[in-house]
DNA sequence: AAGTGGTCTAGACCACTGT
DNA sequence: CAGTGGTCTAGACCACTTT
């Protein structure tokens, strides 16, 4: 890998780094997984502040094409996995017809009164099970998931596994299906929390979804957030046109949703 | 704006004073469009290096809460717009929906031969219409708009003025309309061609939605690549549930859309 | 012990904005 | 002109991983 720095270019020279890594990943010179130099190595070999070169990386790692690992050095990251984020059939039956293993660890769980905003958007004031799950794919920590469910309709849910699918359970015991769901998708930088959950640097970036699922009756059965690593997923999905829609009148009912902050 | 550092925490000190300074601007003690102390000033007054005050702000920036302005200062951001990302009605009904003002500038216009990538997304071997638009919303530019229309079933279609909506022009004229869409979305950093147009700082992060945009009988109509300011969106849509489809099967036809690069 | 990335300092000069 | 953010330097110490 060489690399060539144009001094007093209209360019900042992290950028002219930025750009010739980027290429060289690109072109998969470097290959998924390979190490790059370390940055003392680059810093000494370009003649250049460890800062300039850090500033570099720092770009390249938030778009996705590399990471860094304490006390081993920077590595060419995997390509991103599609996620469907218009799926209804559930987490576990979506990475299977990918061919992905999917992992799913139990983080807590616990019975919960839902306060004024969640029992708004679950439309109950009955008590709701609160569930956080991590999700590993193919060994990688890359999901955090945490499911609010009324419990009106499924009673003694909480007494089951869900380490497997959830949707397979509400289906199976209660006969309750998605049908539709509204989300919202931002990203955000993660907190000493997520951190230590998904195994990456502070303040790294992350994509947050929240989702209201509802079954064919537009019963919501399920509130949503879900925490994904933003370098390990490309995010798609389908729309279909449909007839008649306030659009104006539907964000505004919906709008508090966004603010919504999990209780755990 | 009063900020407590704690020497010796476990926590980074930039840390501490993205978490201070984000509260403020969360309880609303600070305003939307209100200036923060300068970086020097911040720096002085806690006793820190200035590059130190900047890895907080810079974090701030990057979850949306600040943006800053070359020879001014540091602002506190306005709030995000909601934008449908499943929306087949268009931009410009979109915004006037939610009573924003939407101008749309003509960047480029040109009939191009599309090439085999391109050709394959929009299942045509006919010439096709590369359209690159800038949208400006409430005065502030936000989305650049490029758009890929194959001409066999549009004839003249280069002669109309594009500064209105496209798919007004495309109904009205010729009786196409858009009827459903598959989309990518992932974020990235803005080029120097963004950064322009935009009006950003470099390497500023942006949101890029790709997507292929049908008929009522599944002909392809348009294949679009939007960048969006990041910072200005929380992107929402409604998923419905489908009774079968072949997920894996979808995702590898569909792939090597994602990694499509724009020739302007 | 040696090497890695994570944090931090105390400067410097540049380009841009306002007065 | 003074003040702002943008870039960059040449160090320093820490926490972590590997040998």
């Amino acid at each position: 890998m060489k690399i060539n720095i144009v001094a007093n270019s209209h360019e900042p020279i992290y950028y002219q780094i930025y750009k010739q890594i980027k290429k060289y990943i690109k072109n998969g010179e470097i290959k998924c997984g390979e190490q790059l130099p370390s940055e003392r190595e680059l810093s000494n070999s370009l003649g250049l502040s460890r800062v300039t070169i850090r500033k570099a990386i720092k770009d390249l790692i938030s778009e996705g094409f590399c990471y860094k690992e304490r006390g081993k050095g920077i590595f060419v990251s995997k390509e991103r996995i599609p996620l469907k984020i218009d799926n209804l059939k559930g987490t576990a039956n979506y990475f299977r017809l990918l061919g992905l293993n999917l992992e799913t660890k139990m983080l807590f769980k616990k019975v919960i009164k839902p306060d004024i905003r969640l029992s708004e958007k679950l439309k109950t004031r009955s008590n709701v099970l609160y569930l956080k799950r991590l999700r590993i794919v193919e060994g990688e920590r890359l999901i955090i998931d945490n499911a609010y469910l009324p419990l009106e309709r499924m009673l003694n849910l909480e007494k089951y596994c869900f380490e497997g699918s959830l949707y397979k359970i509400l289906y199976d015991i209660y006969k309750i299906q998605p049908n539709r769901s509204k989300s919202m998708i931002t990203h955000k930088l993660a907190d000493s929390d997520i951190v230590n959950l998904l195994d990456i640097p502070l303040n790294y970036m992350i994509t947050e979804r929240q989702s209201i699922v509802y079954d064919i009756n537009n019963i919501p059965i399920e509130f949503v957030i879900n925490y994904y690593r933003s370098d390990r997923f490309i995010f798609i999905y389908d729309s279909l046109f449909t007839k008649d829609e306030n659009i104006a009148a539907f964000e505004k009912n919906l709008l508090p949703l966004w603010h919504y902050v999990p209780t755990s």
